[in-house]
DNA sequence: ATAAAAATTTTCGGATACGAAAATATTTCC
DNA sequence: GGAAATATTTTCGTATCCGAAAATTTTTAT
């Protein structure tokens, strides 16, 4: 099992972040006051058909009540319905390796987090460590010619136009070939962890 | 309500699907055969405890299993760690407005869809009627210059790196400005919609 | 077609979830 | 601080979930 139900202390939470009280989520789920009571102090174990209320009384759906599924704000739709991604947009983010620029990064709740970057190291040893994060990436090189290094593959080189696809839990750098500085687009699939009541979470990333 | 809980069918289905007697499902979930049968028929509404013991036993997550959540593949990574793409690489599609080129086809259980096209359409009434479809869609323009008409925005131009983010649900097209063909990459986050059996859905796009 | 085996449904007693109302705890307001 | 109001927990009777085993249905094998 994945956790060792915590779903009282969970729903109490979810509920008092909410403000509601006992008989407020009472009449929102249809699940009597006594039993929700119970439920938080973990003196039962409710039948899926309160949950589901409760989590209908909520607004989440049951994997986020129990805890299985990520809690985005709303209903993960984009917050304006589109975005383009002028020449120089966006914000400018310089590293060892590369220097990023998040491509319509004022869009918020997006499922995807399109990324520009120009890839400055040109070799693994001057790269450092692998990275690895959450989430698949897609990268197809718009000027240049890179070379992906990967925690289980043999290195690939990558010319303009081409791509790759991989997931990102695996080691991978991408460097330059050549004294020319390579520049790529990335798109990245991020667990964006953000709380229900907006806020971030603690362990979020 | 989201679903008028069919739970039942879903589950007896899921099962078979499987090709798991009562028995053998007991034995993976814990839960027990006369119970399993029960829910099945929609003789009653079980407890979470069960409910999430029948997930487990049959490696679902439990939105999976009341379905309320897409199931895909597996545990949702990629059924190998990383393709590259080359040059001409991938399936080509041909429409009236698009070439198409679905790239890093062989991966499969990806969570983005990335496409490389060329627009051929130059107008809108050449194009036709807009394009929509479900998820969100990032596009980045490689070679020419496009015009972005969408349902609610005025249209918008992109040149050579330039790029935009959309909500896919909205009506658009893609079409070349000037007589030039224009080369963008595309990648769209798309319900898949793979049945548990790794078969594809009826209603798959 | 018939018997044996396997799978599913039903039965039934014990365990437990559920809700209304009572009891207790907490907060609000003077 | 104390009374009133609000919120939460407990109590208790009823309804229902649950599992073992029995009864039935379906499948397999000859």
């Amino acid at each position: 099992m994945t956790t060792a139900h915590a779903l009282g202390a969970r729903l109490r939470h979810l509920r008092k972040s909410r403000k509601l009280t006992l008989s407020a989520l009472a009449s929102l789920s249809g699940v009597a006051v006594s039993t929700i009571s119970k439920i938080e102090n973990g003196a039962l174990s409710p039948t899926l058909d309160k949950v589901l209320r409760l989590a209908d009384g909520l607004d989440l759906s049951i994997g986020q009540l129990i805890g299985e599924e990520q809690i985005y704000d709303h209903k993960s739709q984009p917050n304006s319905r589109l975005l383009p991604a002028r020449a120089d947009d966006g914000i400018v983010i310089d590293t060892q390796n590369y220097e990023y620029r998040y491509l319509c990064a004022e869009l918020t709740n997006k499922r995807m987090v399109p990324i520009h970057a120009r890839i400055k190291a040109s070799g693994l040893q001057e790269f450092g460590p692998l990275e690895r994060h959450g989430g698949e990436e897609f990268l197809i090189v718009l000027d240049g010619e890179i070379e992906v290094h990967t925690e289980f593959y043999a290195p690939i080189r990558l010319s303009r136009g081409e791509s790759i696809y991989l997931d990102s839990t695996m080691g991978h750098a991408y460097v330059s070939v050549g004294n020319q500085e390579a520049e790529v687009c990335c798109i990245c699939t991020e667990p964006l962890r953000v709380a229900v009541d907006g806020q971030r979470d603690h362990d979020s990333i």
